[in-house]
DNA sequence: AGCACGCCGACT
DNA sequence: GTCGGCGTGCTC
């Protein structure tokens, strides 16, 4: 009789789970509770996964699990159904998947930490202290603000920035101590603005649907109010004392988001998102799991929080390609927002301005239901959209003469401009004219952008760093001239030329400095001055300016002419979504769109008839090209030093697909960017018209693929469904 | 992925 | 004579 094991999946990339026999001790394990494993040499944190299996090797390797740490399981039988479905689906390792579905800090085999919020107050020692007036500065302010009853973290935060250095000092001193509270959130809710019709029609729509599985597609433009859409049916929710999981693609826009949730539904909103400290962070997870918290706002990894009571989950800017994790377990937030509806039997709602042609085709085959918001209650009328054709204009550093008078008018008129370029830096190629050599970065292959007024040359794709040469390298010549333009050079240019007024730069160095820069932005929400901002995407989303009146979207011609194929889908979301932030208020916006093209079909359509208009247009070509969403893909990328162990792993990956699979099978082949930070990468992109089929041939595919000898000497992944093929 | 074991070069 | 390079093998 063979003994009944733990099935464990343990924080490791490998295929397979690992067999344990019971812990000498302790409670009854069941599938989704923590255990403590002897794993190798060391210890291992691993998720139960299936109780009273047979074992899949010997008896005699079998060890012991060390100790049980969940009384009752963590992951809850859903979790647990739709982890072992999403490890599956994206043949990704199974341990992985569960590593990734559990906050870093309940992956150690520690208590879990209280559910109540960190909060501090005062000792009898310290109130002594704060009467003798024993204590100065920040010390003294902290044991003030602690006299009047305990604070949380939270509160501290807002009264006296930096107290924890303070509270560290009063704590070796035992003047303060630090506790645990129950949340006691404030229930005062404020109503918000009326829906609208429009909008009544769509909450309607997805409350009509609560208590089943219901995908929804909602496709409302920026300023549509899609916001106050998410806001009717969460309280819907609440309502019936249920949870919503709200995700965002990007830790930015979730603090105004946080803003405005809290402020409205008054309950537990709690946040999950990566830079949250990781205690917290577990403590949300907890909370949500607990039922506790209602709603849960958060990026990509919060697809993962329990909902013991879920009522609704809803993905915003569902288009944004961040909600794809592209390391280590390379699944969709999104796909997997609806995956959980369904086995919660819940509705999910996929919102956006410029929604993904996978979502559209979901809508075409009748698995979403689409709903519209077409209203911009803000707005006057949607944006004017021009052209300008830079052929025929002389430009400057980029900027045609109209693009420059359509800024010169709006500032004038004491109105923001923002002018749009997806280029950081200075210039993006640094090129000799006298015999056409221009700096590229030896790891890369690809011209290195000019940086930091003009002082630094950075590879953009491994962030190399090299000094400017004052002469060709190759020539000798001092003819080395900045070609192109990015956002530091467009800054230049319009600092110079219009020198009264504020011209600020929004990329990923100037955000780093974030208060700043969130300062400076809201001086400019609540004042009528002029003002210019140039930036890249970053500015596409996000903070609503009433007094930007012109969007000048300095050059698109790169997304035009790329190879990448959904790279027209991405350009026509950015367009749109850029071309949103222009006049969201009482003032009429307009939009200037320079291009070398500007007959190109694409953005003739766009212009004419709209995004989802381009976007059928798009969807129509996909179909007949068999791409994405009409057939399936699934990448293997490898890189390695050696060219030749690349190649020679992908004819071993090759060779070892199964026979008569069906599939359609491209390279192997170069990446688009062969080298890459010094290493050579190569590729195999297998397709098929059926994801079933797909997935039945490559499943054993993909297990093996490990064990092949080629597999040691490269850093090889798979990726289901690729999002680019870089 | 980590981690150890295991054979070949420049250092106290 | 050793410290340490990373090739290879394993983890129930």
């Amino acid at each position: 009789m063979m003994p009944a094991v733990l099935r464990v999946a343990l924080p490791v990339p490998l295929p397979t789970l690992f067999d344990y026999l019971p812990p000498i001790a302790g409670g009854e394990a069941q599938p989704g509770c923590r255990v403590l494993v002897p794993f190798g040499r060391g210890k291992a944190v691993g998720v139960v996964v299936a109780t009273g299996a047979a074992p899949a090797v010997g008896a005699g390797r079998l060890k012991h699990a060390l100790r049980l740490l969940d009384e009752q399981p963590l992951l809850d039988a859903e979790l647990m159904q739709t982890l072992a479905w999403a490890a599956d689906y994206w043949l990704g390792a199974p341990g992985e998947a569960y590593a990734n579905a559990l906050p870093l800090a309940l992956r150690e085999a520690k208590p879990l930490p209280p559910l109540g919020e960190e909060c501090w107050s005062l000792t009898i020692a310290g109130r002594s202290a704060l009467d003798a007036g024993s204590r100065r500065g920040a010390s003294r302010a902290l044991l003030a603000e602690l006299a009047a009853g305990p604070l949380s973290a939270a509160e501290l935060d807002a009264c006296q920035p930096g107290w924890r250095a303070a509270a560290r000092r009063l704590l070796s001193a035992s003047l303060v101590e630090r506790g645990e509270r129950i949340a006691s959130r404030d229930v005062a809710t404020r109503t918000g603005p009326p829906l609208s019709a429009e909008q009544q029609q769509v909450v309607d729509a997805v409350a009509g649907d609560l208590g089943r599985y219901q995908p929804f597609l909602l496709d409302g433009v920026t300023g549509s109010g899609k916001t106050e859409v998410y806001l009717a049916l969460i309280q819907r929710v609440l309502a019936q004392g249920r949870q919503t999981l709200l995700l965002v693609p990007e830790i930015g826009l979730a603090p105004q988001t946080l803003r405005r949730l809290r402020e409205r539904l008054g309950v537990a909103v709690e946040v999950i998102h990566s830079s949250l400290a990781e205690g917290e962070r577990a403590r949300a997870w907890l909370r949500a799991r607990s039922g506790e918290a209602k709603v849960i706002l958060g990026t990509r990894s919060a697809v993962f929080t329990p909902l013991p009571e879920a009522g609704l989950v809803i993905v915003d800017e569902e288009h944004d390609g961040a909600y794809k994790q592209q390391e280590g377990f390379r699944y969709h937030a999104r796909d997997l927002a609806v995956v959980r509806a369904r086995a919660l039997g819940v509705p999910v709602l996929l919102g956006s301005g410029t929604p993904s042609l996978e979502s559209l085709a979901n809508v075409e085959v009748g698995r979403y239901r689409a709903l519209h918001l077409r209203a911009r209650p803000g707005a006057l009328r949607p944006p004017t959209v021009q052209i300008v054709d830079m052929r025929a204009q002389r430009l400057e550093h980029g900027l045609s003469p109209t693009l420059l008078a359509a800024v010169a008018d709006t500032v004038t008129r004491g109105e923001q401009v923002l002018v749009f370029k997806n280029r950081r830096g200075y210039a993006p190629v640094l090129y000799c004219h006298a015999c056409g050599w221009h700096a590229d970065c030896p790891r890369c292959d690809r011209p290195m952008t000019l940086h930091a007024g003009r002082r630094a040359l950075v590879c953009h794709h491994c962030d190399h760093r090299a000094r400017v040469p004052d002469t060709c390298p190759s020539c000798a010549a001092t003819e080395l001239k900045p070609q192109g333009q990015g956002t530091e050079r467009l800054e230049e240019a319009l600092a110079t030329r219009f020198p009264d007024v504020p011209v600020l730069r929004i990329d990923r160095e100037t955000t780093r400095r974030r208060d700043a820069f969130e300062h400076l932005l809201d001086a400019l929400r609540d004042e009528a001055k002029p003002a210019i901002l140039v930036g890249t995407q970053m500015l596409a989303k996000g903070h609503d300016l009433p007094n930007l009146t012109l969007v000048a979207i300095a050059g698109v011609d790169e997304g035009l002419l790329s190879v990448d194929f959904r790279a027209s889908e991405r350009l026509a979301q950015q367009l749109v979504q850029v071309a949103g932030r222009a006049g969201r208020a009482a003032k009429p916006g307009r939009v200037l769109l320079q291009t070398h093209h500007p007959d190109h079909p694409l953005l003739r359509q766009l212009l004419a008839q709209g995004y989802a208009a381009a976007a059928q247009s798009l969807l129509a070509e996909r179909r007949q090209g068999a791409l994405p969403p009409y057939a399936h893909q699934v990448l293997l990328r490898a890189e390695a030093t050696q060219r030749v162990a690349v190649d020679a792993f992908l004819a071993e990956a090759t060779a070892a697909l199964p026979p008569e699979h069906g599939l359609q099978v491209a390279g192997p082949m170069p990446a688009p960017m062969p080298l890459r930070a010094g290493r050579q990468r190569g590729q195999l992109l297998l397709e098929a018209a059926n994801r079933r089929e797909l997935h039945a041939a490559l499943r054993p595919w993909a297990a093996q693929l490990a064990r092949l000898p080629a597999a040691r000497k490269v850093r090889w992944s798979l990726d289901v469904d690729p999002i680019d093929l870089y």
